[in-house]
DNA sequence: GTCCATATCAACCGAATGGCTGATGGGCGT
DNA sequence: ACGCCCATCAGCCATTCGGTTGATATGGAC
C-alpha cells in the first residue's frame, strides 16, 4: 500500500471554488499530480489530449460543453486517460449516460477525502468504481435492458405526450381522451421509461430531440 | 328578440358524442341550422370553405388538425364565417392563442343551453362572447402587453431552463446553480410567463418551437 | 396455448411543483 | 434621481406528480 507511482490527473469543473478544492486536495496527499483544470468539456478534451493525464475528474453539467459529450469524444478518441465523474447529486439523470459514454467511475463530491484518493488510484488501475446508488441503479438496469435505445413510443403514449407539452395536467389529459387519470398515469410512467427520464419536462425535450414531437 | 334570420352553424370537434349533442341541441331550437360536422381542424376548415356557414363552433384540441391553426387557416382566408372556440375547460392554455388567430368567442362547452344560443347569435353578429374566467385573463393580458410574442429569456432563465429539461428538480437545479430554490422558483415563474405556459413541460416545448433549445 | 405489450383502472403516499405576496440590491437608461 | 429589469431570497399552501403495487382485458407473437 505505501508504494505506488505518481497518478496524474486534471480537473473538469463550471466551478473555480471546486477545481481549487480538488486540487488543493490532491497536491497535499501524496501520490498524485494535478497537471491542470480546465472549465467545460471542451477545454478538457483540448486538455486531456494535450498533458495525457492518467485520471480526469470531471463534473458532468457544465455550461458550453457538456460532460457526457465530453466522455464520449475522449473515448472516441481512444484517449488514454480513465474518466472519473464527479458530480453533486446521484439522483443525476446524467449518470447512466455518463457510464455508457465510458467513464470509469461516478462518485459524489461529497464523498470523504479517502474514498477520493481510493476512488483515482482504482480508476488509474482501469478498475470501476461507482457510488452505491449508481452502482443499484446499473443493476435495475441490467434487470430492465430496455430503457436506453429506440423504444418505440405507442400511438397512446403519444397522445398523452402531446397534451403533456402542451402543459395540460393529468387530469385534463384524462377528461380529453377519455380515460381516467390512472390511466394517464401509468402511461407517463410508461413514457419516463421508455425515454430514460424521470419528469414530464425531460420527457417533453426528449420527446423534441427524437422527433416524437416538434 | 322574436325576430331573427336562420343561423347557419357546422360543428368541428373529434369526439363524436359531443358533435351529436351539439347538432341536437341547436336543431331542436328554432333560428339555427346545423349544416356540417368535421372531427378535425382540418375537416373543419375544408367544411366551412365549402358551405359558408354563420359561425363555426369550434374545438381546440384534436388529433390531426388543431383548433388554433385551423383558426388562423379560416382568418387567413378571410371567411366569413365567425369562429366560436368551445372547450372543454378554461384553463386551456390555448385560450390567448385561439382568440389572438381570429375566434370571435370563447365559451365552455357546460355552459347552459341558453348561453350557448345567445353566444352563437352574438357570435353571428360580429359580437365577441368570452366566458368570465377568460375575459379575466384577457385584462390581464392587457396589463401586461408582454407575454405573447419574443419576450427576450434572459440568461440565467435559460439556464434554468436547460436543467429543467433534463428533469433537473428544483432543488438540484439550486445547487448546481449555486442559488437558492427560491430563487430558481422565481426563475420559473418568470419563464412561465414570458413562454405564456403554466408548468415546466409546457415551458420545455415552448423552448424547442422557438429554438431556445435544442 | 402461452407469453408479452398495450390499454385500462384503483388507492395510497411522500415529494415536487406552482401560486401568491413581499422584499432587497445591482445595473442601466433618461 | 427615478423607474425598470434582473437576480436574489422567504414562507405558506393547495395542487399535482411520480412511485408503488396490483389487477383486468385484449390482441398479436411464437
Amino acid at each position: 500500500m505505501a508504494e505506488q507511482r505518481t497518478i496524474t490527473l486534471i480537473v473538469v469543473d463550471d466551478h473555480p471554488v471546486v477545481r481549487d478544492g480538488l486540487r488543493g486536495m490532491f497536491e497535499s496527499a501524496p501520490g498524485f499530480e494535478v497537471l491542470g483544470e480546465a472549465a467545460d468539456g471542451v477545454e478538457g478534451v483540448a486538455l486531456a489530449v494535450r498533458l495525457d493525464p492518467d485520471v480526469v475528474l470531471m463534473d458532468l453539467r457544465m455550461p458550453g460543453g457538456g460532460g457526457v459529450d465530453a466522455i464520449a469524444e475522449l473515448t472516441r478518441r481512444g484517449a488514454r486517460a480513465k474518466v472519473l465523474v464527479l458530480t453533486t447529486y446521484d439522483t443525476d439523470s446524467d449518470t447512466l449516460p455518463a457510464i455508457e459514454a465510458g467513464a470509469t467511475g461516478y462518485l459524489l463530491k461529497d464523498a470523504p477525502r479517502e474514498e477520493l484518493f481510493t476512488a483515482v488510484r482504482a480508476a488509474a488501475d482501469g478498475r470501476t468504481v461507482l457510488s452505491p446508488a449508481v452502482a443499484s441503479r446499473l443493476v435495475s438496469r441490467v434487470r430492465t435492458p430496455a430503457a436506453a435505445g429506440r423504444e418505440p413510443v405507442s400511438a397512446r403514449e403519444r397522445e398523452v405526450l402531446e397534451l403533456v407539452a402542451r402543459g395540460t395536467p393529468n387530469k385534463e389529459i384524462a377528461a380529453e381522451l377519455f380515460i381516467s387519470e390512472a390511466t394517464v398515469k401509468t402511461h407517463l410512467t410508461h413514457l419516463y421509461a421508455k425515454l430514460g427520464v424521470k419528469d414530464r419536462a425531460a420527457a417533453v425535450a426528449v420527446a423534441y430531440e427524437r422527433g416524437i414531437l416538434g
